[in-house]
DNA sequence: ATATATTGTGCAATCGTTTGCGCAAGTATT
DNA sequence: AATACTTGCGCAAACGATTGCACAATATAT
């Protein structure tokens, strides 16, 4: 089927001119003539000459190929953060290659590797759960690819990274609930191993001893798969009659507390007020609509897909740690309560 | 920085052989020694040799570039069929190309003409909400590039498509909700303009005239964006007192229903019934759990993936119409009603 | 009319790999 | 000892485009 594809070669038969000339005249050099110019885009046109980019490319050391590495597209922040880098690197003239470690370092490394060979331009990368160390990254810098971590990283001096600002939206979500009248809260937070995790009840906790706020450890759910959630839950109500508040720290585990909730019986925000870090999307269509730390995935996407392409144009390997902050929205799931104290004194 | 990649020629001239014989050892050529082997696979490693792929296929004539096109990365489908699409396109050895077209044929038309400069072996394409007719593929067709349209499609003669049964999933949905009593449904459908949309609503429909069940016009609702929902939900409850089960065609119409029907106090399914066609993801976090006609994502995106890698390795160019049936899975969502009639003649 | 500048074009090398063919040794067959 | 295979390797062309340089033809200046 595939009737062989029409080169510059074609034309420069057709119009009886060099390839060099073909090609000259088909990126309007200035050598050469408009009538030749004219000649050569018709033949052109009528043959739907379709220049070959690997081969354009081979000479020019460079594939206009980025390539993202994430660890699984959830159906919350992923999306939207590719949705923002396709909206970058389209608007660059790159094409975004995406692929999926599984949350296996196994993978990641191979795919990492893989991106080489594909010569990529340049790397995004959201680590996977099991990512400890980031020497499999070396054959980047090897190959001077540039690479950039976001959302989810380990502590690294040698990387660009971009974060939500993860520690300060904990901080604030449990201030915000304890400016409330919440000095009950209980956080659920995902895999510990994840610094994304660990940040934002570091946050969490800062707050707690800030506002000089007792939290207890049962106080806080740490899961590493989203089943334990319902246990977990069950026993920190138990553990909590005084609860007055749940702070979840993604999407995820928001929905997903959210269910948990409604089943059981408890009104929110009447029997416990809910606080998210979350990209609006969900909170929205709970009901009530949730109040949280907006963070955007396509911010995130756009402003990471901009570095990359600066340190690909620029080659610039300076090094950069960029943390995007949250910003609050208000909405039905938080209740001002009167602190026992205060209410006991009021009647 | 990027110290220039190290090559055939400089393994060549490093172990004193010419590259032919570099490059047939690399690819454990019969013709080449064991020794011979072992020496240049030494060098290689201690280079840190990396192929590279362009120049590769530039001979081979093919890219290994699968490109996906998609109108819009919303959070329910799309994720799950890219982590099928993905899941296949990796153990095949290709890569996946993602490009967005936010919904415009003109964005549509300019990627898949870029498809082409890519060289990709082979194009997905969920079709753009304006799209209307398939003359813009023709140009792959003629590069010998193998589509699959997938998702969203319109109709077609030429192009292998794969979708969910759609109107068999909407002649199910009713037929349940009629079988559990309830004559009285709201249908929530989306764009009529999508192919997706009206045939799910004429199995809809097809059900209703089966069990000879009146079905009136203001029990249809047809969406073009999510914010007419409100609305038009209030305006079917005040039109049909009498309803008691409501149909949402896609996870994002369902989660946008169940909201609005928390939000007015509507007891599901105590007061009334719900229903949605979904992959499964939406129905296990909302309360109570919504009974749906199952269909997974990355079912669809695996077989896709198969049928399209099928296409490009035994350039066969059949075509083929693929409709998946969805699964019926009963969660707590929808409530056995007694019919007016059979009610009356108890009492 | 000669020297110089300008304009338009082609030659050939290059990017990094693969591969058909040829050729020189060495080995086996008569 | 001559012939016929086998083995192991290199030469060079090819993939499709880009580009430095040379060069012919024309235009301008002397």
């Amino acid at each position: 089927m595939a009737g062989r594809r029409v080169t510059l070669k074609d034309i420069a038969k057709q119009v009886g001119l060099s390839m060099a000339t073909v090609s000259r005249a088909l990126a309007d050099h200035p050598d050469i003539s408009g009538a030749t110019k004219e000649r050569v885009r018709a033949v052109a046109q009528a043959l739907s000459y379709i220049p070959n980019y690997r081969a354009r490319y081979l000479r020019a050391k460079h594939s206009r190929l980025i390539a993202l590495i994430v660890p699984e597209m959830n159906m919350f922040f992923v999306p939207s953060m590719i949705t923002g880098i396709n909206r970058v690197v389209q608007q660059n003239d790159y094409s975004l290659i995406v692929f999926q470690s599984d949350n296996s370092i196994v993978q990641e490394r191979r795919l990492v590797d893989y991106c080489t060979h594909l010569s990529a331009d340049g790397v995004l990368l959201v680590l996977s759960a099991e990512t400890a160390d980031l020497q499999h990254l070396d054959v980047l810098h090897d190959c001077g690819i540039p690479v950039v971590l976001l959302d989810k990283t380990i502590e690294t001096v040698k990387h660009t990274t971009i974060t939500i600002d993860d520690q300060e939206a904990g901080r604030e979500a449990a201030s915000y609930l304890i400016d409330h009248g919440h000095t009950r809260c209980i956080g659920v937070f995902g895999d510990q191993r994840q610094r994304i995790s660990a940040l934002r009840l570091k946050g969490f906790r800062r707050a707690h001893s800030d506002h000089g706020v007792s939290l207890a450890e049962t106080q806080i759910l740490r899961l590493t798969v989203i089943d334990e959630l319902e246990g977990q839950l069950d026993r920190a109500f138990a553990a909590h009659p005084d609860l007055t508040a749940i702070f979840a720290m993604t999407d995820e585990l928001l929905v997903h507390t959210h269910h948990l909730l409604s089943r059981r019986g408890t009104r929110i925000p009447d029997d416990v007020s809910l606080l998210a870090i979350s990209d609006g999307q969900a909170p929205s269509f709970l009901h009530p609509n949730v109040t949280h730390l907006r963070h955007s995935g396509i911010e995130v996407g756009e402003r990471t897909a901009h570095i990359l392409i600066g340190m690909i144009e620029h080659n610039s390997d300076a090094m950069m740690d960029v943390r995007i902050r949250t910003t609050l929205v208000e909405l039905g799931s938080v209740a001002t309560r009167t602190p026992p104290i205060a209410r006991r004194a009021k009647r």
